[in-house]
DNA sequence: AGCAATATTGGTCAAACGACCAATAATCAG
DNA sequence: CTGATTATTGGTCGTTTGACCAATATTGCT
């Protein structure tokens, strides 16, 4: 029984680093990539302060990696969702439809902190434009396939996917303002725009 | 002779205050809100931070006033720009060459950042909210004019200016990113939509 | 002219931040 | 088993921020 209170533990750096980022991604999703500091991240895992600048001397890279773990995870999650099987048009909707959940409000506010803060932070803009890139890349494929299938009608699957994503970036912001009557009327429009750039009816998205 | 260095003057407190606030929304506009603080300003006007904060006791006031000053007096002078005479459909092309223009980059940036400060300052949200309603009701007046000559083909003037606002906001987004490939894409895309939105060809607004 | 009001100064204060560092102890290689 | 490595601790340092305050000087009012 030399410490009574807490036991000193050595974890392996490949394991403690992911822990540390996982707890920055909570944290950053829970209150914003704002308030992300080193001593927040600390407490959330009950260490000291100075061990996460030992893994991030310069706390950018730790704002990078949270972003790009709570964005790469999100969108992994979404697209874990989908049924390989499912045609092409049943897929869109059920992405569209997790993109403009009402529950799409944190990771709205967290894509937003992240626009924002590439002002200033280098590696913080690399790791979003990845990200975008990444969501950019998922939807294309899924484009295309419908393309395939014959129930899309598009010309070029990759300025589409461009329009989309656009489309929806806009609907984050309307989001962060938090007015329910715009925000019912953008996520309209986004359907329906995103619909017709598909090629399909108006209503063929809508949930 | 009592100071050689600097004179003490004493300006009207309306004057003062208005000084103030331009000289933070001139702060805003150059390096961001983020940067935005009393002593900044203060430095910009050369006086005391006290000053400032003699003004703006709670300086989220002063950062709300900053950005409502910048935006007001950018609609203004775009919209002071119109020619009252012309054609709507010049008014309307008018006003989205200035929105998507090259030089709205700095513009793009202060929304950008007022949208995401909304986050923790609910005194700049109502002024965020305000400004986006400057412009929503803008936006409508120049649309009603053009219905009345009956060159937009229109149903609900209020609808189509909120969804065109939300196309231009997912470009602020893109601008931010500055990558010129996916700006120039998203600029044809609000171009051709909003033309679309107002029951005109797809050209008819672009440059 | 004299007085009240207050604009303006100059300074302090505590809080929070990133960065840095020496000391300790757990882990691993030889 | 022993020594080298380094994860982890606990603490300091300088900076920046908003807020606060007493003292002073200017203005406006009577």
């Amino acid at each position: 029984m030399k410490n009574a209170i807490e036991p000193k533990k050595r974890k392996p750096p490949a394991e403690r680093r992911e822990e540390i980022v996982a707890a920055a991604s909570r944290l950053a999703v829970a209150e914003g990539l704002e308030r992300l500091t080193l001593r927040r991240v600390a407490e959330e895992l009950g260490v000291v302060p100075g061990l996460v600048n030992h893994y991030f001397p310069v706390a950018d890279d730790l704002v990078a990696a949270a972003f790009g773990f709570a964005a790469a995870a999100e969108r992994e999650a979404i697209f874990r969702g989908i049924d390989p099987l499912a045609p092409p048009l049943a897929q869109m909707r059920y992405i569209m439809a997790h993109l403009l959940d009402d529950s799409a409000d944190a990771t709205s506010l967290l894509w937003l902190d992240a626009w924002q803060a590439t002002r200033n932070r280098p590696l913080l803009r690399a790791e979003v434009a990845a990200q975008m890139r990444g969501w950019q890349d998922a939807m294309i494929s899924v484009i295309r396939r419908g393309v395939a299938a014959g129930v899309f009608g598009v010309a070029d699957p990759r300025r589409a996917a461009m329009r989309i994503m656009a489309l929806i970036d806009g609907f984050s912001v309307q989001a962060a303002m938090r007015s329910q009557i715009v925000y019912d009327a953008v996520r309209d429009l986004v359907f329906e725009t995103v619909a017709r750039e598909l090629g399909l009816p108006p209503g063929a998205l809508r949930p």
